[in-house]
RNA sequence: GGAGAGGUGGCUGAGUGGCUGAAAGCGGCACCCUGCUAAGGUGUUAUACUGGCAACGGUAUCGAGGGUUCGAAUCCCUCUCUCUCCGCCA
């Protein structure tokens, strides 16, 4: 969340910065420094009764080691007195804290003075391109008709067993898909990535600390029984690693990769958009995460941008880098970059990675700070990214890559396939 | 799932109602001393919020939340986590 400091030394600045995603803070914000300023002054308040009643229940004390019983007893009184006075001081300062944390919980991050302004995807920004857009035939098919032709997905299947959304990979679209997982991981390894394995539900706490709860739990699967949320990225399990840590100078950049399976609910999505691979409600994801110094986490931003780029050009796909605007802009993020593949057949982008800077939102909700040069403890600056998301880079790869005799696979994924071609 | 034990500062570990924000040891840091395999001495060493220009104060925190009490690390209740044994199991 927000730094209260934050808004109180630079409220006008930050409340123009909240224009760019189409709100107007300036509400909350005062909102939130009066609860600020009422909760201090009420903590003020009941510091100073605690520190009565204590130095009384010491007296107390003494002179019951004196034998002076009377006097003793009529102290008790005069802390008894304190005591209804003290409790309604204590029972406001939970209310205050916690209707401070519902209303800091509202606010996103502050963009970053690079987000443009606008609404929809539609506004965002195209900042990079590379590869030529495949001309196509008449006949060329989309993803969902190739992978029926060649026998490498069965979505029907996957309705039966479980629904819409959840497709079954077969042969070597089961191949395929593995061979992608392992090569993103093997190239975040090379690029210095640390690769880790973590559980693919989560508490509360962690959904707290990466910003999907309490908003946004309606699009995350639970397991009620036990309180837990199925993971809709690794970024979640990944990023809470670090959640109450304190981290030394010489850990940062703290780099992380993770392969994982995500499960997404997108309530209210329809239509051709989302046929064949283009949306899921299951669908696999190799992350990357950083955490970095305040100062450098710009130009970690670009190393990662960089490395995203390394590996859409090995795999020989269009792709453009887009910056999002500030209506398109998640809630934790300060600025982000999405990659959209060419999608030949489709005849569309899609957008198969989002790389953002989320600077010290979520790391003051995570309390992962560490000790800079100064000895002094500061919030971390956490940053993550996809390296890749499977699916739609499966149907790019289709559509862009087939002919009239199959579906060839690029140079640098045979290794991992096995074959060069699917027919 | 059943039974039991336990969660104290960076770590080990004392502490069963007040003088304990917390002994002692280890580790860390600073200074001093000493040229024989690096040891010794002294001091210092938690976090958050908050007041103050500062010096220096206040409050909270001994797994979490509630309760008893003038006063709780210490007593009571609930939850949670860890460990051991049994059961089950990839």
């Amino acid at each position: 969340m927000v730094l209260v400091q934050l808004l109180r030394e630079q409220k006008q600045k930050v409340v123009e910065a909240y224009r760019k995603r189409n709100i107007d803070a300036e509400n909350i914000v005062e909102q939130i420094l009066e609860a600020d300023d009422y909760r201090k002054s009420n903590q003020a308040k009941l510091d100073s009764l605690l520190n009565q009643s204590k130095t009384i229940a010491k007296s107390v004390g003494e002179l019951f080691s004196q034998g002076k019983r009377e006097e003793a007893n009529k102290l008790k009184e005069k802390s008894t007195a304190l005591k209804q006075e003290i409790k309604d001081l204590q029972d406001r300062a939970g209310s205050i804290s916690t209707e401070l944390a519902d209303l800091l919980y509202q606010l996103p991050n502050v963009p970053h003075v690079l987000v443009p302004d606008g609404k929809t995807d539609q506004d965002n920004e195209e900042v990079f391109r590379f590869g030529d857009i495949p001309e196509m035939g008449k006949n060329a098919l989309p993803h969902w008709e190739l992978a029926k032709k060649y026998n490498l997905i069965d979505f029907e299947t996957g309705v039966k067993i479980t629904g819409a959304g959840f497709p079954v990979y077969t042969g070597n679209g089961a191949r395929l898909q593995r061979a992608l997982i392992q090569f993103f991981l093997d190239e975040a390894v090379k690029a210095g990535y640390l690769e880790v394995q973590t559980p693919f539900m989560v508490n509360e706490a962690s959904g707290i600390g990466t910003g999907q709860l309490p908003d946004k739990e309606g699009q995350m699967y639970q397991v009620p029984i036990d309180g837990f949320y199925l993971i809709p990225t690794a970024e979640v399990p990944v990023t809470n690693i670090f959640r109450d840590t304190m981290l030394s100078i010489k850990d940062l950049p703290v780099k992380r990769t993770a392969y994982s399976p995500c499960f997404r609910r997108e309530a209210g999505s329809y239509g051709k958009d989302v046929r064949g691979l283009n949306r899921l409600h299951q669908f696999d994801k190799v992350e990357i995460v950083q955490i970095t110094e305040p100062g450098l986490s710009y130009q970690t931003l670009d190393e990662m941008l960089e490395h995203v780029k390394s590996i859409l050009t090995k795999l020989e796909l269009p792709y453009r880098i887009v910056r999002l605007c500030g209506g398109d802009l998640g809630f934790a993020a300060a600025l982000t970059y999405d990659f959209e593949v060419y999608s030949a057949a489709q005849d569309k982008w899609l957008e198969v990675s989002s790389v953002s800077n989320f600077e010290s939102y979520q790391s003051n909700r995570l309390k992962c700070r560490y000790k800079n040069s100064d000895g002094k403890t500061e919030l971390v600056h956490t940053l993550n990214g996809s390296a890749l998301a499977l699916p739609r880079i499966l149907a790019s790869l289709l559509e862009n890559n087939q002919n009239e005799n199959g579906i060839s696979i690029p140079e640098v994924l045979i290794p991992y396939t096995g074959f060069h071609e699917i027919n």
